[in-house]
This record gives C-alpha cells, structure tokens and sequence, in this order.
DNA sequence: CGTGAACTTCACCAGGCGATGAAGAAAAGA
DNA sequence: TCTTTTCTTCATCGCCTGGTGAAGTTCACG
C-alpha cells in the first residue's frame, strides 16, 4: 500500500549537497525542495489553504512526487512540522543566570530570536497545523514547557502561576504586535528599545508588588 | 428530507423595519440561521476551512438557499463580517472617563465584553477573513481606530506612541492567553481579578514612569 | 553488458467544492 | 379565484482536490 521511504533520518549521510561520491541522481533534492516549498506555503496560507499540486508547482515538480516521498498530505505536513524543535540553545542561558535581570534576558532572547529567523513568528503555528485545535494545544504545551515550566522554576512566591502568566501575557502581546500584526511603533523598534521597554516590565511582573 | 415547520422562539431582530404586516412567512428566519451558524464555523474553522454545504447543512437548509440569499460564499463572508461593528456602546464611555484609572476600565470593558459574547475573541478574526493578510490589516485597522487613537487623545507626551502600543501589547496578551490559547491562570481567572492584575499594569504603561 | 532499485512522469479516478437554473410550494395581492 | 412574489428543493455542471498505478527514465552495481 505504502511504498513511501517516510523514515529518511535513515540515509542522513550527505555532509554536502550531491557529495555522494561524484554524484548522486538527485532525490533528496527534489525532497528538500518540496520540504522548504511546503514550510512555506503552510506558513502562509495554512494547512487547509494550501494544496499538494501548489506546493509541488512552486517546487518544480510533478505532484505525484510528494505523495512518492510524502506517502500523504498529512505525512508532509508532518515532515515539515518536525524539524521546528531545533532552537533550545540560546533558551537555557535566559534563565541559568537566576531571577535577576531575566526580564531584559527573556525579552531579548525573544526578539532576537525571532527576528533573525527569517519572518518566523511563534504564533504562525496558530495557522499552521491541520486543526485549530491541535495548533492550540501544541503551541500552549510549547509555552508551558519552555516558558512557564522554567520561570516558576525561579519563583516561589504563592503567586507565582499568576506572575508567570502576567509575563507569558507579555510576550504572547509582543509576538503578535510586532509579528503578526505588525502594529506600530512596534514592529519598527530596535531590539534595545523593546527590551528597555519591556524588559523592566517583566521583571515587575515577576519580583514587584502586584495589587 | 425534513422540512421542520419553523418553532417560533424568540425572534427579537424586527420591530417594525420591513413592517410586512403582521408575518412573514419564514425567508428571514432562515437567512438568520444561516448567518449565525455561518459566523459561528468561520470563526471554528477560517474562510477556507468552512464550506457552504457545511453551512448549510448545520443550519439544516439546502446549500443552494444560501446562495439564494447571499450570492456566493465571498457574499456570505461579507455578510457575517458586517454585523461585527456593533459594539461601541461600552468602549465610549471607557475613554470619557479621563486619564485616571482608564486603565481598569480598558481591562474590564475588554474582559466583561468578550466573556459574554459567547467566544468572540477579537483576536479570532485573524483566522476569519478570506486571506490572512486581509484579516490582519482589517483588525490593525480597528485597533488603531478604535483603541489607540482614543488613547493617544488622551495623552500628549512624546512617547505616546509607544505608551500606546505598550497598553495594545498588554490588550493583545491577554486576549490570545484568555481566549485563543487558554493559557492558565488567566483563561480561568475572573473579571475582576484580571482588572486588578492588569489595570495597574495598563495604567502604569500610560502615566508611569518609563525607562 | 544486464538487472534492479531509485527517481520521474503521465493518465486517471472518486469525491467534494462553489455555483446555476428550473421546477415546485406557500403566502400576498388582486 | 388567479396571479405574483417569495421561499425551497433538486438535479446538475465544471473544476479542483487528495490520491493511485503503471509506465518510463536514470543511474549503481554485478
């Protein structure tokens, strides 16, 4: 029934593009192509507003390919939803250097992050997965393990799971303003100035006086 | 199939407009339907995600009388999007208040209005109009229409540009942690202690002391 | 060379989509 | 009553969708 090579991790020996000794006939580049077409059309126009034979026209190739390499729609939304996990490093740092200061170091690490990779905002994977539902719970797991999971970490103050969310309110609010909405003068501000902006009002979110 | 002959519960839209003596046989009944279940699974599912058929269907009407109705299904869309500037009652008085404590009102009017609305998230319409780029600029419009141009009259410091999109970032936060995501404790908090929480914070972004 | 696997193309299907047009059925107006 | 307007249903069209199967085509390897 299935014949498509889904686990391609397998033959991960290219260091580079057709180095397989002279030459190799040109399969996974016509994979990768389909892969980054789809990343991008799923981006934009979301799971159910983009078609298979779209992404295989703007990858070059016939349409019958993604479904040779991809078995199914699903199994190539699927490819490309995997390869998101791929940024913790930067992540660590904002919180190993304990409670002080990590409001101007949340902020930056967000913007900057976000900002050098390439137009790839958090919030895109509201739009991005088959359901609503699904992205939803996923991005909301996201947040909670990655953000919120560590921050209260850092507190132990009985309000710790209100602050938290005060700041997560923070940088749902910038995502959106600055990424997906694009609201000004937001969208235009530096990196320094939103983590002076905002950074000091995270940190009151975490360690001032709350009402 | 079925032809349910019509329970008359509660129709309170016409008083008097098309004053068609007395009845009327059942046209409006059925276009409300379609409206309201159409608003209803654009919101769930987008513009693409929704079909007429589907429409249709849930509102128990042959696909074709909402063509009958509203032309196409672009006609529809229109049709549902329309009836969403209908609530500026609340918002006026939020600003007449003055500068003193507007930001507990921003937050109470925000929360108390969306809560009733029976899951009508602003931020919901970014998933709602026929293409994203449309639904963005139809709601940065709004906000800067109705919400950041109100506030920027009040102020009139230098920076309350930004003043003004630091209480957008904040209104935007919680609505996509409360509504959309149902990020904890917020999505559960009550009303009132959102104000508290936020108000201060929205207040102190537009006459506290910034870095 | 030949064989066979990896890759590519093409023809095609079943189904759902938006949309149309004509034929009913019920109330309004004469 | 008959006629007209309004509403409802049905059959159908053309198009595009996700998906399949079978032919090529190109290369590695024996």
């Amino acid at each position: 029934m299935k014949k498509s090579p889904l686990d391609s991790s397998a033959m991960t020996e290219h260091g580079s593009p057709s180095g397989r000794r002279g030459r190799w006939r040109s399969g996974e580049q016509s994979r990768q192509r389909i892969l980054d077409t789809a990343r991008s059309l799923f981006r934009q126009h979301g799971y159910g507003g983009t078609t298979v034979r779209a992404v295989a026209a703007a990858a070059g190739v016939d349409p019958a390919m993604v479904f040779y390499f991809f078995g199914t729609k699903q199994g190539l939304f699927a490819a490309v939803a995997d390869m998101s996990a791929d940024f913790p490093p930067a992540v660590d740092e904002v919180f190993a250097g304990g409670l002080d200061g990590v409001g101007e170091r949340i902020i930056r690490t967000l913007v900057e992050l976000v900002d050098k990779s390439d137009r790839a905002p958090l919030a895109t994977i509201t739009r991005f997965a088959p359901t609503h539902d699904q992205s939803e719970a996923l991005l909301r797991e996201f947040i909670d393990r990655e953000i919120s999971g560590r921050l209260r970490a850092l507190l132990d103050t009985p309000d710790a799971a209100m602050r938290v969310a005060m700041v997560n309110v923070q940088l749902l609010g910038i995502t959106v303003a600055r990424y997906v909405l694009r609201i000004e003068p937001i969208a235009s501000a530096s990196a320094d100035e939103l983590v002076t902006r905002f950074g000091a009002l995270v940190q009151h979110c975490l360690t001032g006086e709350l009402p």
